[in-house]
DNA sequence: TATTTTGTGTTACAGAAATCACATAACAAC
DNA sequence: GTTGTTATGTGATTTCTGTAACACAAAATA
């Protein structure tokens, strides 16, 4: 199939979860118009996506919701072999990070942490070993690891990123306020910095009145 | 002045921060090939975004760096009244979140923290109060905040979004998981898990191979 | 003073994403 | 059957965003 928009993608992330949730209130078909509700998207955009997928609804009756959710699920983690992730840089963000996984139902499995603490390597945080940072290489080959979460200090940023391609990371998620350039390896980068102080442009008074 | 493209405004929250580290180097002027490899963009967006804003280059010299600081930070935060930041819910990721602002050297200022765990309540959290999330209306008031970082458990989003509004904050993002829909308010969502997801998705070894 | 170099400001274009508009099909009611 | 209703599937259009192209001005060169 041909790659799938970016949107899409996370659109079709958010679908799993709430339709998983219908799912498990007994629920077992839904309209584009009423998933497109739960998420305040339209329904044209719903229908789209699913389309793109390769799913189809029955008339009058909407989309299956078990059907979907096996599909969304085939489509973004679990093809043959399920993705393994790891957390790089065990801090405040990447210990609520973990925390945050650990508490939702995703597929996708943390299977270490990396830290170059001496304290911190050995120990274990919600269930998952912390390794030495040195060892990145040789866990994430044996674990095969398949995606990172960088959480280190800016500093290690652009120096660890390339260590983590070359152990063959495939897919990094930078939280650093550092921006990185990666070739081999499909980078998102989110700035907690910047979307604040985009949100403090659009809500000033002035702006604010705006946006209709 | 109109209101700036969405993407503009994020980098040039990026900007000032990477100019700020140049001017505290002792470097003045900057051209916008040097600002674009800091940030992995390409020369042309720089000097467009740059454009947007109305500050001009000086020809062979490039762009004053402390100018064009100050007049980013009159767009994004201190017109008149500098903008106050509170977060509400201060479990894991709220207090990562807090540290991180605090380390950070943006010119938001967080004024408040808000939970509805007695135990919290009263608190200080790296020098921020925490107060009752029943007293949201009337500490948001009495402290002119206007912009909203929320993190509170799934089940209480909805409910805890509209008292903000109703407070009288003007901007909010969302880092739960629940998708939410604000009258009157600049809304910025953010979704953990759908990021991971997404970069699961693309960092698929088939996948992969397509990203060129 | 003419010419080349260099970097900005701006317009025109291309690509991605969202939205519109509508053809189509299943079902219900009569 | 026929007709009306409702919800899906999708080509066409618009909107948003990034990129390429280029005109222009100042400095360097000769």
């Amino acid at each position: 199939m041909k790659l799938l928009p970016e949107r899409t993608v996370e659109r079709l992330s958010k679908y799993r979860r709430v339709l998983q949730r219908e799912l498990d209130n007994g629920v077992d078909h839904i309209y584009s118009h009423e998933l497109a509700k739960l998420l305040h998207i339209t329904p044209v955009q719903v229908r789209r996506d699913i389309m793109l997928i390769g799913h189809t609804g029955t008339l009058r009756k909407g989309y299956g919701i078990e059907n979907l959710i096996t599909l969304i699920g085939e489509i973004i983690d679990c093809n043959s072999t399920s993705q393994k992730v790891a957390i790089i840089g065990i801090g405040n963000l990447g210990q609520a990070l973990l925390d945050y996984l650990n508490s939702s139902q995703t597929k996708l499995q943390l299977n270490a942490v990396f830290d170059n603490n001496p304290e911190k390597i050995g120990n274990s945080y919600s269930g998952t070993l912390c390794y030495n940072i040195d060892s990145l290489k040789k866990i994430v080959e044996r674990e095969g690891i398949t995606i990172g979460i960088l959480t280190v200090p800016p500093q290690y940023a652009k120096e660890i990123s390339i260590m983590m391609v070359d152990a063959g990371i495939l897919g990094i998620i930078n939280y650093t306020p550092v921006s990185l350039k990666l070739e081999g390896a499909f980078l998102e980068e989110y700035d907690v910095i910047t979307s604040l102080e985009k949100v403090a442009y659009f809500a000033k008074p002035r702006n604010a009145k705006m946006l209709s």
